[in-house]
DNA sequence: GTCAATGCAAACGCTTTGCACCTTG
DNA sequence: CAAGGTGCAAAGCGTTTGCATTGAC
């Protein structure tokens, strides 16, 4: 995903093109599998670009939750955690959380069309998105 | 779901049977539907029983979710909310959420077992529980 | 040059913790 | 009567906000 995206993304809600929001945007463009929390990306960007405010981030991680760039998740762990949106679709990838070890790990199948077709239809609900969270042991802590 | 119940659930765990814990259980039953907040428990029951303490509330609602007598749910207003589990499957019902008016609708529709059966065989991951939460517009607001 | 964006620190709100006192078994 | 539970207040912690300064267009 090319920072043409980015900017095009952001001149749509007549969002300003800055360091910052370009610095959020390339981290979590490179650490796609990680759903990084604000403070992680504060510190990476720290570490590796130059300084930025938490306050920024906060304010920059809505806004591309906002314009649809990114995705908010919550794993229970007190923080929220953000990854970038892989494709405009409402169908996203679920997580699988294991109780043990905290590990995420991402599913690629969807397989949620009959219950929304089912939701569609009983409860005349217009489905924008969804999340699936499943909580179980992964392979490594089975053993 | 009587107080039978909770008092086998508490005993199996070694807790102790308190005034508090049988007043956060009773209101808990009779508000199956209400996903109440920590504040919102304390609130009914000041009103309607004697007083009790936030942290009370908090300790005790952790104790029934360890028990797995109670699920704690995150709605993304920011409060944690809980509900009684109704049974010991762990096929939970899901839960739409309006974007607009905020309202919560359960859906007591699983269809969950094709995905399930799925990630257990690619993943080999051991399902416990999942969550299903559905983000879109409800009946009401579609008008 | 104008208006939005940033950074800092303070404020916020939910939740947890320390501790003295109280209650259950 | 011993061990766990409670209530209060303070602390914790992620997140938001106010405001003066900076930067994009």
């Amino acid at each position: 995903m090319s920072h043409r995206f980015l900017n095009q993304k952001l001149k749509e809600k007549g969002l300003k093109i800055t360091r910052q929001r370009k610095d959020i945007f390339n981290l979590l463009n490179s650490n796609k599998k990680k759903h990084m929390s604000a403070e992680e990306i504060q510190n990476e960007i720290v570490k590796k670009e130059s300084n930025l405010g938490i306050a920024t981030i906060y304010r920059t991680l809505q806004h591309f939750v906002d314009s649809g760039i990114a995705i908010k998740h919550d794993f229970d762990d007190g923080k929220s955690r953000y990854e970038l949106k892989v494709d405009d679709s409402s169908h996203n990838h679920h997580h699988l959380i294991c109780q043990k070890c905290g590990s995420i790990i991402e599913v690629n199948l969807d397989l949620m069309e009959e219950l929304e077709n089912q939701i569609e239809k009983n409860f005349d609900f217009e489905i924008k998105n969804h999340t699936v969270k499943v909580y179980g042991i992964c392979k490594n802590c089975k053993r």
